[in-house]
DNA sequence: CTTGCCGGGCT
DNA sequence: AGCCCGGCAAG
């Protein structure tokens, strides 16, 4: 995730920008938005894109002047295009002279012939209007809902960016970039100016919004500012890391739910560091299936119960690979306090429901596998022949390898009935490979192993059994046919079946 | 990442 | 005893 995130950053402030410049330029004021936002991400991107405060990639020559032009946000050169309105009209004119004292320019009005000298604040980079129509009355092309409160906006927009920029100027942007990119980053150092910039309504927030996600990875308030700060911000917090995205919503969900975890919602914010939390808080993993809320001391295992227990795993799935992060979460807990996970009322009770926090995977187990592929699949399924011997062969407890394992093949084979619903899509055709295993080979590399058994292994005192090279029933089943596996694979205990 | 299975808990 | 599953080691 944290990939996907500083990668959306990155698009997003591109693509921001440039969004933003084509379908609205019509409209004055979303382009000055886009300005700002320009300007925001110039900063937030690294003080090194600045020199001296100007763009570096457009010096001073007039290109800048363009209406897509980063603005020179902290100063107007000589002979740059700008906008004013003057007598309720916009004109276009050159700048002459930009009085940082004063903050004021001095441009001729080649229309009017004129030279005027205007506050910054009264000066545009980008058109607003369509020269043809009066101030007062325009429409906006893009948005119908917004159209009455265009010429004050108008005017309200270019008011506050130039504000901004009048201000604190260029040392602000560099200071904020540092600050953000160094430090975590208090919003607070951004918001002050990038609020301002955003009297506008909605329509620019949902552009903004939607150009940079930013807001979404935190938790978007639909206010989005743009959150500010945060939309830049976001990315230096520093550690992030896993799953910051649910984790922030399910988060609460959690919490809500169990009411039995505590206080991690302080820590919360900065707290994905998932291992050590020193003191005694350590971290847990929660699933958050509707009714369970099993808590588990590792990812891996939280996603293997969340896998098996809910999603009845999914070996075929690539598709649906990677479902259980969606199911869990991880908490805080006090170290010492918990008994916690064992005795549970909490599983059956609990979940309240409150969240599902996925809409994503509806059903897992379902057997129907739409999917096609190789008709032999369909056939086997562990259904009636499979269950029934596998069966006999666990009472009779000690399993009788040499026996089923023609068995298998010989599901395949056989086919026919196959009234077999369900299906196993890859997995067929590998399972048919392995249980025919003996001398199956075909090509994959995997396939020496077999070969090599004789060798070496064993020897071990080590307690653990060294791993044999067989495959057992939960690999040659699957794991959705799990009621096919030997009882001891059931039980996750020495597979009795495929000995090793 | 997936598998295999020990250790241990629950019924 | 039967059942189940977390956690870990191995790949
Ligand atoms: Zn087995």
């Amino acid at each position: 995730m944290a990939s996907m995130l500083s990668k959306r950053l990155g698009k997003r402030s591109l693509l921001g920008a440039r969004v933003c410049t084509p379908t609205l330029s019509a409209d004055g004021m979303l382009v000055d938005g886009q300005m700002s936002i320009q300007a925001e991400l110039s900063a937030g991107l690294g003080a090194g894109a600045f020199e001296g405060g100007y763009c570096k990639e457009c010096p001073e020559d007039g290109s800048c002047a363009s209406g897509i032009s980063p603005i020179s946000r902290f100063k107007l050169y000589p002979g740059q295009k700008v906008y004013i309105t003057h007598n309720g009209r916009e004109y276009v004119g050159a700048v002459e002279q930009h009085n940082h004292v004063d903050d004021e320019v001095k441009l001729f009005v080649f229309e009017l012939g004129l030279h005027l000298c205007r506050k910054m604040e009264d000066v545009r980079l980008a058109e607003t209007h369509k020269p043809m129509s009066s101030p007062t009355e325009q429409t906006l092309p893009t948005s119908p809902g917004a159209t009455s409160t265009t010429a004050q906006r108008s005017v309200s927009r270019s008011i506050d960016v130039p504000k901004r920029r009048s201000d604190a100027v260029e040392m602000d942007e560099m200071m904020a970039a540092m600050v953000l990119t160094s430090l975590s980053c208090s919003p607070i150092v951004q918001s002050p100016p990038c609020t301002d910039t955003i009297p506008a309504p909605q329509v620019t927030c949902d552009l903004w919004k939607e150009s940079g996600d930013v807001s979404d990875s935190g938790s978007s308030t639909t206010s989005g500012h743009w959150s500010a700060g945060s939309g830049v911000s976001t990315p230096s917090p520093p550690h992030t890391e896993a799953s910051p995205k649910y984790t922030g919503e399910v988060f609460s969900a959690s919490h809500v739910d169990e009411g039995f975890e505590t206080d991690p919602d302080p820590f919360l914010l900065d707290e994905p560091a998932p291992r050590k939390r020193k003191n005694s808080v350590k971290v847990m993993y929660k699933c958050l299936w509707p009714n369970c809320g099993k808590l588990l001391r590792s990812i891996v295992g939280i996603k293997r119960h969340v896998k098996t227990q809910h999603l009845g795993d999914g070996l075929d799935s690539d598709q649906r690979k990677r479902e259980e992060d969606f199911y869990y979460t991880e908490v805080q807990m006090k170290e010492d306090s918990e008994a916690e996970p064992t005795p549970k009322s909490p599983s059956t009770a609990t979940a309240p429901l409150l969240i599902q926090p996925v809409p994503a995977k509806p059903e897992t187990h379902a057997l129907e596998v739409p999917s096609v592929e190789s008709p032999l699949s369909s056939a086997l399924s562990q259904s009636a022949p499979g269950s029934f011997w596998h069966i006999q062969a666990d009472h009779a407890y000690q399993a009788l390898p040499s026996i089923q394992i023609p068995v298998s093949p010989h599901i395949f084979t056989s086919i026919s009935w196959a009234a077999a619903p369900s299906t196993i899509p890859t997995l067929s055709p590998i399972r048919s490979r392995s249980l025919s295993f003996g001398e199956q080979q075909q090509q994959t590399p995997s396939i020496k192993s077999h070969l090599i058994v004789a060798s070496p292994p064993r020897a071990s005192n080590g307690n653990r059994k060294i791993r044999g090279e067989a495959k057992k029933c939960r690999k040659v089943y699957g794991i959705e046919h799990r009621d096919q596996w030997c009882t001891a694979c059931r039980w996750k205990k020495a597979c009795q079946r495929f000995l090793d």
